[in-house]
DNA sequence: TGAAATGTTGGGGCG
DNA sequence: ACGCCCCAACATTTC
């Protein structure tokens, strides 16, 4: 007779710490097995590449962890589960909660396909701090304002679940996996190998900048700080949490333990940026195409630029203003990107550009390693004005005054544009009114080292308000 | 989690 | 001393 094992399906979750899946499992009391499926089956897209780079990294570090007892898989769950169920003895199955469409169906598939098999199976919340469909109005309906739905909704309401971490036990087995480069999480390109570079991907890392950051009080200043991009003062847990390898509960709790009075109003400001996560896929489980079509249906009748060559621009960082160029080259070079300079990014591209919001949401999800359905959907769709409680339609950012504002010296755009590191502060946001002759001193020629800005700012933000404003007659 | 246009105020220069 | 203009600084409105 074959032990009787539990199974713990790794999904958004990519840790051992407060894993309430995990935590579950050790009450059952029989050794567990560890899955993760690399499912392009069932998913509404392929990952994007810094994605998949991370998540080979991510999978390694766990396989480490669990001395290499990960069974790693890919393809559709169903026949997976079916395979794996051959194998062992399986009694229990575990997961935490996904909240995108495709995901809630795909698993309520399985849980139908496995119904008569006599293995029990629990589902459970490993990601959010409160369930989307226990935050509701009085009147039943889900809430469409950030600040309602944070501050009566969610603050108002039970408190998250506090952190917890269970010892479990592992069954060992010889169960073969295929190979991270088998399966295609191996990138050995010289982009990737850049991009990864500053980043450790392991849940111990993950707690390393959490605790660098609330313990060691580096979030004194957050509320002003976190503006302003050279200042790297904005937590960059984001990758992390995306992928479950911190839990949004630890942080929580650790951000209000770290509460003194100096630092309260930061504090404030960082839950109420776990908030915001909160809300993204609050939106995404009670209106479930917000990944794909505007929130606010009237913006369908706008006539959008064609994609064009200015597209090719931004994504690569040579629009030839400074601040937007910065940014594109950030993303590209890092795999993440400030989140000051993701607004006046996405505001110049759906904005000046005019190019339709999901065109930046590709891009996005392609090159970061935050990339995440909720998170990115409603970022771009608040920037693109379309969105729940999303910003006005006449908020445009223009990228001078904000590189003005918010890099001050210049340090963030001459880090990544380089070309510009001798021009003088006067001209680092604007180039093309730089006189000739300092341009020279600064060895610039505008329109070769350096491109010519591609839209007029004024010109395309007229045309935005006035095809913006044709929707209200 | 804007920015530009427009309006208001007040101090200084100057006839 | 006074009115007038200019303009910066700030406030309000508008998109």
């Amino acid at each position: 007779m074959k032990t009787e094992v539990s199974l713990h399906w790794f999904r958004k979750d990519l840790r051992f710490d407060d894993n309430p899946s995990l935590n579950s499992l050790s009450k059952i009391k029989k050794p567990v097995i560890l899955l993760y499926i690399y499912d392009d089956s069932n998913v509404h897209r392929d990952l994007g590449s810094a994605a998949k780079i991370w998540l080979g990294k991510a999978l390694e570090y766990l396989n480490s962890k669990c001395e290499n007892k990960l069974i790693l898989q890919t393809g559709n769950p169903i026949s997976i589960f079916f395979k794996l169920i051959e194998n062992f003895n399986i009694k229990t199955i575990s997961w935490n909660r996904c909240y995108d469409p495709w995901s809630i169906s795909r698993d309520k598939l399985l849980k139908e396909s496995l119904k008569d098999k006599n293995i029990k199976i629990l589902s459970h919340n490993g990601s959010l701090l409160w369930e989307p469909w226990k935050i509701l109005k009085n009147d039943g309906t889900p809430y469409k304002v950030f600040t309602p739905f944070y501050k009566r909704g969610c603050l108002e309401s039970s408190p998250p679940r506090p952190p917890r971490t269970e010892k479990i036990d592992l069954f060992y087995h010889n169960f073969k996996s295929p190979s991270l480069e088998q399966i295609g999480l191996k990138n050995k390109s010289k982009w990737a190998n850049k991009i990864i570079k500053n980043w450790q991907v392991g849940e111990s890392y993950a707690q390393e900048v959490a605790l660098n950051f609330l313990e060691k009080n580096t979030i004194k200043g957050y509320a002003e700080k976190r503006n302003f991009p050279y200042l790297k003062k904005t937590s960059r847990l984001s990758p992390y949490i995306h992928w479950g390898q911190i839990s949004p509960n630890f942080l929580w709790y650790k951000a209000i333990e770290s509460s003194n009075g100096e630092n309260s109003r930061d504090v404030a400001t960082f839950q109420s940026e776990l908030g915001w996560r909160e809300f993204s896929y609050y939106l995404l489980y009670h209106f479930p195409t917000i990944h794909e079509k505007n929130f606010q249906q009237k913006f369908d009748r706008i006539n959008w630029k064609n994609i064009n060559n200015n597209y090719e621009s931004w994504k690569h960082g040579k629009t030839g203003f400074p601040i937007i160029d910065a940014g594109m080259r950030e993303l590209w070079e890092t795999g993440y990107m400030h989140n000051r300079v993701r607004m006046i990014v996405g505001s110049f591209l759906t904005k000046n550009l005019f190019h339709y919001w999901k065109f930046g949401e590709e891009w996005f999800w392609d090159c970061l390693f935050d990339a995440d359905t909720a998170n990115n959907s409603a970022g771009w769709q608040w920037v693109a004005g379309t969105g729940a409680d999303a910003a006005p339609y006449f908020r445009i950012f223009n990228p001078i005054s904000q590189g003005q504002k918010f890099d001050p010296e210049g340090k963030y755009i001459k880090k990544f544009v380089p070309e510009l590191k001798n021009i003088p502060l006067k001209f680092v946001n604007n180039p093309w009114e730089c006189p000739e002759e300092i341009l020279i001193q600064s060895g610039v020629v505008l329109g070769k080292d350096y491109p010519m800005p591609i839209v007029d700012l004024k010109e395309s933000r007229e045309l935005a308000l006035t095809e913006f404003k044709r929707l209200k007659n």
